[in-house]
DNA sequence: CAAACATTCAATTAATATCTTGAATGAAAG
DNA sequence: CTTTCATTCAAGATATTAATTGAATGTTTG
């Protein structure tokens, strides 16, 4: 296995890292604790996996150092590991995306009117803000909102907007986000929104994204 | 295995690119395409593989948008698939890194005094160039200079390095590149250099990297 | 300190990927 | 048009990886 050359083992390791997020549902995992710090069980909950299975595929990903554990009372909590986690996520993404209209169609299926809703990106947000022109509302439920955000952004999680229109303005633009590139809440709420006939936009990507750019948040101490 | 899921299909077609490259074999055939354009049985003896074997991670790499392939004659040609592909590899590599002594071992035993030589990053090179305090060597043999090079270097091939010295200055920093993070040319280069009495250093990362980066180059009409 | 609970471990079975071999294409040169 | 050479295809043997089950570990709570 170990080979007589060091770069042949070098490539060894890398390769061990890339089988890692080959699987469909390890990345899935990924993509669930890229929103937020979770527990084994409600990782297996929302993947559809045993807890069992989930455990082995969270102690891979964990042995390759994608993601950290902490234990809190009677559960280990996960988190995605810092840093070069989302690029190489983001990056595999680009790829397949460029690649297979099939995943395309999935997409354009699955999040309705995505061609239709036009994105912002972060940069273009970013300088909207400082302008004050921008109205950003984060669609996620409320703790995952008080766990961390964009800084200035308003919590509407998507089962209250309908009760909360009011609350926005009818003028300003308003720009929706929430967990990152493949989480449907936004895409819900700036269709609903529209509807309205509210100007509502969403942000490319979500949160983690965000900060992982280094772009002002607001995070709670505990986290 | 296609599943009813949108999501579940998505992520399958993710961690299908990414099992693409879960291979040891088919990264370092990727690092090799990343320095120059090569083809399959040029391929098949550096990386020392069969040539049947070799060509079949090839089409496999192919079909999954990572190299393409042109026809010149009786051979055919592979270059890696433009963009995000060395983002993508060197997300893995820094994730590897980091969490993996091994591969600092390997790394350190494998490319001589690594620690010892300061690497100086792209943004500052480019800084220094602009100013003219630098002179930038370029250690690959001819053939890969031809095809393409960092605008205003020197082609010092690493064998022709000790004939060559007094055309290099005394007095300004030289800072010597090859094909990428990965390349032993560069290390020898600059640790030659040094033992002469040269203000030598290395550059981070390669050719390859400084081209995605979009920075400028000057290339055969050919390549 | 014992009961309840979340997570992990270990072993089996099922599914996938890999390398080898020899034959089949497809372009070029005599 | 036949030969030569580079590449690709197809099939089978071997090795790796994944999911399932039931038992074991380690923490909290009463």
């Amino acid at each position: 296995m170990s080979s007589q050359n060091p770069k042949r083992a070098m490539f060894e390791q890398f390769a061990a890292v890339a089988r890692t997020i080959g699987s469909a549902h390890r990345l899935e995992l990924l993509e669930l604790l890229a929103q937020t710090e979770r527990s084994v069980e409600e990782l297996a909950g929302l993947s559809g996996l045993s807890v069992a299975n989930a455990s082995q595929h969270l102690q891979q990903l964990r042995r390759f150092g994608l993601v950290e554990a902490r234990r809190d009372g009677k559960r280990v909590l996960y988190t995605l590991a810092d840093g070069d986690v989302l690029a190489l996520l983001g990056a595999l993404r680009r790829i397949t995306e460029s690649n297979f209209s099939a995943v395309e169609k999935v997409l354009n299926s699955y999040f309705r009117e995505r061609d239709n809703l036009e994105a912002v990106s972060r940069k273009e947000l970013l300088r909207r803000m400082r302008d004050g022109l921008v109205t950003v509302i984060d669609t996620r439920p409320a703790e995952e909102f008080a766990a961390g955000h964009l800084r200035g952004a308003l919590n509407v999680p998507l089962h209250e907007l309908k009760r909360r229109l009011r609350e926005l303005p009818r003028e300003r633009e308003i720009v929706a986000y929430c967990r990152g590139a493949y989480c449907v809440l936004s895409y819900e709420a700036v269709a609903e929104l529209r509807r309205r006939g509210f100007k509502a936009f969403r942000l490319e990507e979500g949160y983690p994204e965000w900060r992982a750019a280094g772009l002002p948040v607001e995070q709670s101490a505990t986290a």
